[in-house]
Parts: structure tokens; C-alpha cells; sequence
DNA sequence: CCATATTTTCAGTTATTACTGAAAGTTCAA
DNA sequence: TTGAACTTTCAGTAATAACTGAAAATATGG
């Protein structure tokens, strides 16, 4: 494959991964950096990604700061240059786990926390609502927390040890 | 507990509801409209939905559509009576697998789609940054496509088949 | 130290997404 | 067939999220 058509396949996967994120609450400009580096192979400086992807500094240091936050993401320094260049994670099932304890971490925790509060209030069994409320959010609790503990386990789990059980079982 | 403790815990539950669906990418009130109904003893019209959530018409009547579109929610009519109604699934089981179904088709297919495409293609192996983009996409696509299958299976399955496997396993 | 290379911040702007409400469209009982 | 009851649409508006760029803060080689 020449050049060109190599660039146009590059890109044509940054974007792809950037709309991947948009329709999973991840903004599109994050999650396209973090296509970038992970096709990259060398670390990248906050410069390079903002010509790459044609976005302004803020834009880039937020975004980067972000996915170091996030733990797929790298700082590297070289000694005798002060710049900060970044790398992302590349291994996939390692990507997977961290983004799985991240969001168990920011969004499903939350809401079981609610939910274990709200479902643990004596309601009026009877009253049909209050009934009916006080059932759904005991099931709702129970399955989540049920899901969050496996997907818990899942992700500090060795890909090894994982995979090969499901997809046997599944696959 | 008295009615206006259960009211407070109802729209606590509502709102988190909501929250929860933003951040996994999906419209706050899509949201709540949906953990309304979840929590509604009877298929509510949209006027109620309107009403008890303060939204306009041309919200409420979208976002029930949308909700009808995922499969969460049904259509409900009677007899001598021309206004529609509207139910949410309420088991949570097959909540998970409805909403699995459609972000497998509506999110990763397009996605593995252009994975194996680009992978397929064939890159100069003896350029590194060909190499490499090539190998991520192929592992990615290994990645995605197993992940795909078994999401796929598991949300065919019926969950007395599947959990206790699951939490046997992993819990 | 200090001069400057480098990173971070943030007020202002733009882009995106969601929402409103009135008007147009549809349906059905009489 | 008609018109009131009901649903859908959509142009305009509002709310939210994302981004820019220049100025402020920070860090480090000399």
C-alpha cells in the first residue's frame, strides 16, 4: 500500500473511533487523540497531535490531561528536553479493563449507591406504586450490583484466563 | 413511608436515572421518560409523561418514539379510547439484552465493519508505522468481533442460563 | 538565578444537541 | 363525510458541551 492510501486509511479510522466515542458519551475529540496514539509509534508531542488532528493547544492539553486521567494514556520524558510527549496503552484487553474500572468507578457506583439507598427505604407495600417502585428498584439494584461485580472481576482478571473461558462457553 | 417521602425518593430515582443515560450517550430525558414508565403501575398517555416530568409535547412524543424504536417501550391502546399509551418493559433482564441488541447493531457493527476492512487491506509491512497500524487494527478487530459475539449470544440467552453461570464464575 | 521554552488556564466563541409550541397531519366515532 | 380528538412535525430557540487562542503560570537548561 503506498502512502496516500495509507494516510487515507489513518484517518479514515481516527474519525471512525472519534464517532465511536461521541455515541458513548466521549467526546469525539478525546477519543480520536486516543486513536492517534494508539496507532502511533512513537510517543507524540502535544504540537504534533494538534496539527495531526487540526485542533487548537486547549484543546489538546485538556484532552490529553484527560486521557492520562483516564489511565490509557502516558507521559514520556526524554532527558535533556523538557518537552512532555505522550503514548497511549496499546494492548487491547489491558484498554478494555482500564475503561471497565473507570466507568464502574465514575457512573455505575453512583447509581448503585442510589439505588441500594432508595430500594432500602421501607416503603408502603401497600400501596400499588410504592409497591411496584420499591420491586423494580430491588431488581434494578440486584442486577447492577450483580453486573458490576462481575465486571469487577472481569477487568483485573489476565486476558488468558479470561477469554479462553468465554469464548468457549459464548463464543 | 408516607406519600411525600415516596414522591422525593421517585424523582430522586428519575433524575439519577437521567444522569446515568447522559453520560453512557443517551438523552437525559429519553432517560427519564424511561425509568418513569419503568416505575409507572399503569401505560401512562403522553400528556401524563408531559405533565409529571415538565416537558413539552414535541419532546415527550419524540422520545417516547425513540424509546418505542429501541424496544424499551410499547405502544398500548384501548378499545372505545383513541389516545395511545405507553409501557416500559419492567424486566431487567430483558432491558440489558434489548439495549445490548441495539448498541451491538446500531454502534460496534458499523465499527468492526471498517476494522476488518482496513485490516484487510494490505499494508507495506516494511514500513514500521504501516506495521503497527495494521497490527492494532488486526488486534482490535479480534478484539471487538469476540467481544461482539459474545455480547451478542449472552444477550440471546435466556438469564436463567446465563447468570448463574456468570456469577458462579465470576462473582 | 534568569531568560525562555513549555504547559496550563480560562473568558469568550462556536458547534452541537435538545427542546418548545404552534401548526399541519391523521384518525375515527357519529 | 365531517369535525373534534389526538399525534406528529419542524422552524425557531435554548441549553449544553466543546473549542480557541492569547495571556498567565510553570519549569529548566545555561
Amino acid at each position: 500500500m503506498d502512502d496516500e492510501n495509507f494516510q487515507i486509511a489513518r484517518m479514515e479510522f481516527i474519525a471512525q473511533w472519534g464517532t465511536l466515542g461521541s455515541s458513548w458519551g466521549i467526546n469525539r475529540t478525546m477519543a480520536q487523540i486516543h486513536a492517534l496514539l494508539m496507532i502511533a509509534v512513537e510517543p507524540m508531542h502535544t504540537n504534533e497531535v494538534m496539527e495531526e488532528l487540526q485542533v487548537s493547544r486547549g484543546n489538546a492539553n485538556a484532552n490529553l490531561r484527560d486521557l492520562v486521567g483516564w489511565g490509557l494514556v502516558r507521559r514520556v520524558t526524554y532527558p535533556g528536553n523538557r518537552k512532555e510527549y505522550f503514548e497511549a496503552e496499546k494492548d487491547v484487553w489491558t484498554i478494555f479493563c482500564t475503561v471497565a474500572r473507570e466507568r464502574k468507578r465514575r457512573e455505575i457506583d453512583p447509581v448503585l449507591k442510589l439505588l441500594k439507598k432508595s430500594s432500602a427505604q421501607s416503603l408502603n407495600q401497600n400501596d400499588a406504586a410504592q409497591k411496584l417502585f420499591s420491586d423494580q428498584l430491588s431488581e434494578l439494584a440486584d442486577f447492577v450490583s450483580t453486573a458490576d461485580q462481575i465486571l469487577g472481576k472481569v477487568a483485573r482478571s489476565e486476558k488468558s484466563k479470561v477469554m479462553p473461558f468465554l469464548i468457549k462457553r459464548f463464543k
